[in-house]
RNA sequence: GCCCCCAUCGUCUAGUGGACCAGGACACAGCCCUUUCAAGGCUGCGACAGGGGUUCGAAUCCCCUUGGGGGCACCA
């Protein structure tokens, strides 16, 4: 099995490709065949600098390794279609010697207007074969004018023609509802159909795997290897990933949710909002395909066992990010301490909480069942290494306490905490209890009162952790700085 | 407008003629656990788009309607 994974560098990474190629990916190691990376570049208007390097990042990003393709070569290359141009015109001169296709001389204006009115008309748009049978004396007056042609396929103008598709089974049009497609322009550049054809007749692809948007094309791909003579690969159609907007696919415009926020729709977005590549190829293989009747949670080596096109899904899915960020926090919380601590460096980092270690694992140990993404620790954990914290004061006073209660509370808890042989989440534990005790308080209300006056917050991680994280230093100091607060403050 | 594809809980899906008064997961609600928040456990809510057939029997097969999606470039 070849398996061909074949993206055009028009923008960033997104993940419907990620998606497709994730398939692609799949299918070849689950069969032991190739997966081929190929770039279609053969519209020069449309590329856009830095894409290609976004693609192949993001691809490694969820380890889907290539075979054959850029920056690994193979025995088909080169894999980059703008590197094969003398290739896809031999082809297509081929195509006009043996009268499969012609040369068209109409200029672009004509097209549009050709348009224009068909649609005025009602009638569907199409070219209208005005070049397909001109007379050699046109064809010699055009080239005499110096007209750049394109090269055109000619379609067959009855009939039908019908492809398998894996997923769906057999497809079939009327050829009176295809016009004469232009295989190469006249820049010199293939077309997408021209180019793809013959890229996967001569690097040998026996399965293309691509979205649902290409069925309508396929068959005049197919119309396109009878007429070079070749046996057409097999077809397998996934069903495309829709926006959660519920309003068409998930596309490389920002769609708005409904608070207005922007759903990520890049695969660099995702990584860069915490989003684990693993959690990541988990959810993918998902979007469209299912392991067995019950099983969410997978790892790639299951997928690549698993994986059969026959459960591939065929219609279109909604993208959950509900249901992602619950996966994501599945794989963070599976995820050792120590690796989760060095996967949160970077992301703590950017928020200005650079810390060593040690530290990191502290924090990663308070954060790992909390948070969804990596880029949510920072928040959870700031007030430990911020230099000075703000609250309201009376958040202070706990359910069935007085202001003076409160402020003996801390106090007490002050000296107690000051005196710990060891400041450790267990000491501390031990000893607060026992104070809560001492003084007539719940275990809650005690903790309460503290978790304000260190944290700033009634919401926070552990609290003996999070005094661990503080520091005895900076705890006693936030202590005292909550009594003197609630001399000030009239409760 | 024309062509093509699709149709099970709000969402992702299981289901390939009887084991389905439809199973799992996310989300949502309640309860339990609990130093807050989480995590975890339990329970609940919730679907075969509609109508015709075929069949002893239909979520599963066929047709129509409706709905959704995609495509109709010298873009991929």
């Amino acid at each position: 099995m070849r398996v061909r994974y074949a993206p055009s560098p028009t923008g960033l990474f997104h993940v419907g490709g990620a998606r497709t190629a994730l398939y692609d990916w799949l299918f070849a190691r689950h069969t032991g065949g190739k997966f081929i990376l190929r770039i279609e570049d053969t519209d020069r208007s449309r590329y856009r600098p830095g894409a290609l390097e976004d693609l192949l990042a993001g691809l490694r990003w969820l380890q889907l390794d290539w075979d054959e393709g850029p920056e690994v070569g193979g025995p088909y290359g080169p894999y980059i279609q703008s590197e094969r141009l003398p290739l896809y015109q031999e082809f297509a001169n081929r195509l006009v010697a043996k009268g499969a296709a012609y040369r068209c001389y109409c200029p672009p204006e004509r097209l549009i207007a050709l348009r224009e009115q068909q649609a005025l008309r009602g009638e569907p748009p199409g070219y209208d074969r005005a070049c397909r049978d001109l007379t050699q004396r046109q064809i010699a007056d055009y080239e005499a004018k110096g007209v750049t042609p394109v090269i055109r396929l000619r379609v067959p103008t009855e009939g039908t023609t019908t492809f398998h598709d894996l997923i769906r089974g057999d497809i079939t049009v009327d050829n009176r509802s295809l016009d004469d497609l232009v295989l190469l322009k006249s820049d010199g550049y293939p077309t997408y159909h021209l180019a793809n054809v013959v890229d996967d007749h001569l690097m040998e692809i026996t399965h293309v795997t691509r979205g649902d948007e290409w069925i309508p094309s396929t068959p005049r791909h197919i119309l396109l290897y009878q007429a070079f003579g070749w046996d057409p690969p097999q077809f397998a159609h996934l069903p495309l990933i829709l926006s959660p907007t519920g309003k068409g696919k998930l596309s490389k415009r920002k769609a708005k949710g409904p608070g207005g926020e922007e759903y990520l729709v890049m695969v660099h977005e995702f990584r860069e909002a915490g989003y684990l590549p693993e959690a990541m190829f988990n959810f993918l293989a998902l979007l469209g395909w299912s392991l067995d009747e019950t099983t969410e949670i997978f790892t790639r080596e299951q997928a690549v066992a698993a994986f059969e096109l026959e459960r591939i899904s065929k219609a279109p899915a909604v993208f959950s990010y509900d249901k992602l960020k619950w996966m994501n926090g599945v794989y963070i919380r599976q995820l050792a301490p120590e690796v989760l601590a060095e996967r949160l460096q970077p992301f703590l980092a950017r928020s200005g909480i650079v810390v060593d270690q040690e530290t990191a694992l502290k924090v990663a140990r308070l954060v790992q069942e909390r948070i969804t993404t990596l880029a949510e620790a920072a928040a959870l954990v700031d007030f430990a290494f911020a230099d000075s914290i703000s609250y309201d004061p009376a958040l202070l006073i706990q359910k069935g306490m007085s202001r003076q209660d409160t402020m003996r509370a801390l106090e007490a808890s002050r000296h107690a905490l000051a005196e710990l042989p060891a400041f450790d989440e267990a000491s501390m534990e031990t000893a607060l209890r026992q104070l809560a005790q001492a003084l007539g308080l719940k275990a809650g209300q005690l903790f309460g009162a503290i978790r304000v006056a260190v944290t700033g917050r009634a919401v926070a991680p552990p609290l003996f952790g999070s005094l661990e994280l503080v520091g005895r230093e900076r705890v006693l100091a936030r202590l005292r700085r909550a009594e003197e607060l609630l001399v000030a403050e009239p409760a």
